[in-house]
DNA sequence: GATGAATGAGAATTCATTCAT
DNA sequence: TATGAATGAATTCTCATTCAT
């Protein structure tokens, strides 16, 4: 793996754990195994590299939602929808993913620095779901949409950040609320 | 107002709009128009300032929960307690507090410094909330709030940080979703 | 001597000697016997330690030019003022001072953040030199000011950046040339 | 051109505009597009591009200088002198190279890379200067001279520094004062 | 209580130079 | 010759905290 990408999953880890600001471009070579000449030659600057790390977190989400195979019966698509975007978030190894985003769409500075890329990916999300509920004859797709999506972030947040969250139960609530 | 006021609302403002990390105590200093002296003399040292500001925000979202009371009829139990959330987020003073409280939340570090008081406003508010699905007879009152609140979260979340969220649409179909 | 004080004369030696970006702000520190912290508790950033440096040096000018007293003869008008130019450059301890206003004022970076103050220190000079000029009925006492003030520029330089220059002879010549 | 011809005009460029020490080899390697093992292919290291530099410039200085030759008239020596000094500084392309030279003389790290070609290049002016005014029968060629090159390097100095600086007029005065 | 000078640890960033390809 | 990735020492600057007055 190269330098750069050692930097970006090395950044990737510890931005999600310290967050972006208590994350010392410091600890960021040593996790790398690099120097921080190196950072700064193929990072121009300390926001840069997060927004690397959120391209490559959009890369490594995008990827896995591409495996989602086609659904033939129109009454299981927004159940497998639901079912696949809460499989998604309780991956262990995507946790790191879903607070990092957390972290940074959250915090007015670091939102500021990627506000480009959050809105890009936002776009991309609402245009998809939003499909599925015009395709089920919903009246109002788009602030269904809105909601449904405004919905799922909070339920990802509190999962993440409580450890007793009971992820599995409201995925069933979740789902008999909306498909019945 | 004392000088330890007038810093808990400069803080409240200032970590609210910059976040906590990237708001150095003179900017609070500044705004306060207080001495940096007479900050630590009032405060043990800067986390102990955002428990001061975590404090005084949750007496002011209590203060202001107190006017919504006696409701007699059954079947607006839920929808006046819905409206009475919308409205309190869309409350332009009130911004700045929810923003803070997501900010500090959401973020690793300051989230640590703060536990204890998320944790008991957590109970409180599941306490209260889950007392009311109770009420209206549901099978599982204690997950339904705790997802009811996890998409109040997001949904707060999705308007504080996007200027067009059509938060007046959501509201009803929000509450047209709960109250059928 | 207050701790400013002291950075601003251990400034003063060091950009004379080494010139402004040669001379680290940890070495100033050390001369000046201060902590890091205490210089910018004192100065905004780097800059402004030049432009107090600047006004310093202004300051120890113009008070030694008052010593300058009252002519009666108006013959005797421009060889004492050439005189005592001439002398004010030789003053060993003002050496230091002359070489940091060529170092400032020729760079393009440490003019720029000066420009304000050499303006001003120029309009000065220009004003009360052509006054003398003016009096002795020169035919374009703003002209010849100008050129006299370059002239004396360039002897200084010289004088300053070799160590045989014959200051004296060359004084004797220019008092010479202006004065027939 | 060659790379390293390349190298030492964007060096020229870029060192009479930023300074020796404010101008990264990075910078030259982008101006003169080439690379930097390039760079340090060529030339030792940035001291040894200073030094190019200044030779490259000397070059320049002697070849536009070869052109004013047999003067007939002892009369016309002189002012033709000062005619072609003043004319050469204000060639716009000379701008430029006259600027590196003050820069690089007056400061005094850069003096001491190049002190040994500062005085090779000093000793021929003076001489061939001198030259002029023991023809013309001065009683004190060496001391004239001097004070006729620090001058010169003065109001070559205000000129360069100040943009309303009245070059013609001076010129005139200048010859004035010499030629009476 | 109130002040602000002083501190020093640690942060981001710059940049000349080396070296394997 | 030419390249540019890699390095690390050095630099400016930030900021929470202490303490004498």
């Amino acid at each position: 793996m190269s330098r750069k990408q050692r930097v970006i999953e090395a950044a990737t880890q510890l931005f999600a754990e310290q967050g972006f600001e208590k994350t010392p471009i410091s600890l960021i070579c040593e996790v790398a195994e690099v120097s921080k000449g190196t950072i700064f030659h193929h990072f121009k600057n300390k926001d840069e590299i997060l927004r690397a790390v959120f391209i490559h977190i959009t890369e490594l989400i995008e990827e896995a939602d591409k495996k989602d195979e086609h659904i033939e019966s129109k009454a299981l698509l927004l159940p497998s929808l639901i079912e696949s975007i809460f499989d998604g978030m309780t991956i262990p190894e995507h946790r790191q993913m879903y607070q990092f985003n957390f972290n940074v769409m959250v915090h007015p500075v670091t939102r500021a620095i990627v506000a480009d890329l959050i809105n890009e990916r936002y776009q991309g999300l609402q245009t998809t779901t939003e499909e599925v509920f015009r395709t089920l004859g919903h009246d109002n797709p788009s602030i269904i949409t809105k909601m449904f999506i405004a919905e799922i972030d909070g339920i990802a947040m509190n999962y993440l950040l409580n450890d007793d969250f009971p992820i599995e139960s409201i995925k069933s609530e979740f789902i008999k609320k909306y498909c019945r």
